[in-house]
DNA sequence: GTCTATACCTTGATAGAC
DNA sequence: GTCTATCAAGGTATAGAC
């Protein structure tokens, strides 16, 4: 069965300007190594710069993460709500939505590590305006849920907690996936769309 | 509905010994802010020692790393196992195996954070032991559902992918789940046993 | 905009008295 | 077993030449 309403994400713009290949070496190294534990020389090594040549373009290691952190949400929520825009009923919504969330979580996994598990060691303020982001990814899963329940396609107890149910299962999608694993990122995205919508349906 | 097999986890034995005070602080600090942001004065200092008195100890800061992850792994196992051996069929196996993982995930999460997100940091040799404890969790969950799936009680497509959606649902609840958060870990863990019986359970 | 050099601080861990 | 004092290494970020 193919999923038409599905999208690819678009392949990230390879670096050409320093400060993109600094987000590039940045996001690298935060997925696998983590925030703290990433050194700016190491960085500034990866992008082909000297330690100092970071703080040209970016102010503080701080602010290279939240660069990092506000491209992945922002591109997160384009792509779910470009999807759910397109889909003709809430069944097809929920499955498009959330296929294309794992999807996201898989093909760009080091990405996804990063908006994930590192956005917290943002400073108050970028942190404040990324949650705000992240409410509204939330709100494109909990607004078909409510839609398909007053149609009398979904049977939800719970729409909040049933949609962090849904959301939980897909984003930790990028914790476990990386590039050795052979299912395709299309196919998790598939799946993952049809389990949500299993979670979900009413009972013939 | 109760459900008479899930079992509420023991409560952590209060810090008596400065081993276990430095344990307890650490929990609350990696769990908090991370392993790497977290130094070893400010686990000295929860635990009121000063700096050099961890190292009486525990020889390293992975070493204590190492010491708590390994009572989180070896704690969600036994009490895994206990629950798949009590369960009279496997639907009721996988509800309260499920059940007891999230509802430890809530009421833990602390300790949940520091074993899902933090055992990446440890040294390999501690690593590569941990990640046995780790299969041992996921071969719980999967053995319930081949034997389910040989009852024909369950539909399932894909055994390990499958196990591994359920086991992320229930594991992100550390991420989401803190002490302001007004539902219980006990209702936390009937809904999501709830919903993994329904992720597998086929169709009338 | 990029470099070299370095200031200044914090870190994990140790030495040695009690 | 706990402390005070301290070391050596490595961290973020800046200064100033080119």
């Amino acid at each position: 069965m193919s999923l038409p309403t599905r999208r690819r994400p678009p392949p990230r713009p390879s670096g050409s300007t320093a400060s993109e290949r600094l987000k590039e070496a940045a996001i690298i190294e935060f997925s696998d190594r983590g925030f703290h534990a990433t050194t700016t020389r190491d960085i500034a090594a990866r992008a082909g710069l000297s330690p100092a040549g970071v703080y040209v373009h970016f102010p503080s290691k701080e602010d290279l993460l939240y660069a990092i952190t506000l491209d992945g949400h922002l591109a997160a929520l384009e792509m779910l709500q470009e999807a759910a825009t397109d889909a003709p009923s809430p069944v097809e919504a929920l499955r498009t939505t959330v296929g294309t969330f794992a999807q996201w979580h898989a093909e760009r996994f080091q990405d996804a590590r990063v908006v994930q598990y590192e956005f917290p060691h943002l400073g108050h303020e970028h942190r404040e305006h990324i949650l705000g982001i992240r409410k509204q990814i939330n709100a494109v899963v909990s607004d078909i849920l409510t839609l398909g329940v007053a149609e009398g396609l979904f049977d939800v107890d719970d729409i909040p907690a049933t949609t962090l149910a849904i959301l939980s299962m897909a984003v930790d999608v990028c914790r476990w996936y990386d590039s050795e694993i052979k299912r395709s990122p299309e196919s998790i995205g598939n799946d993952y769309g049809e389990l949500a919508v299993r979670l979900v349906s009413a009972r013939g």
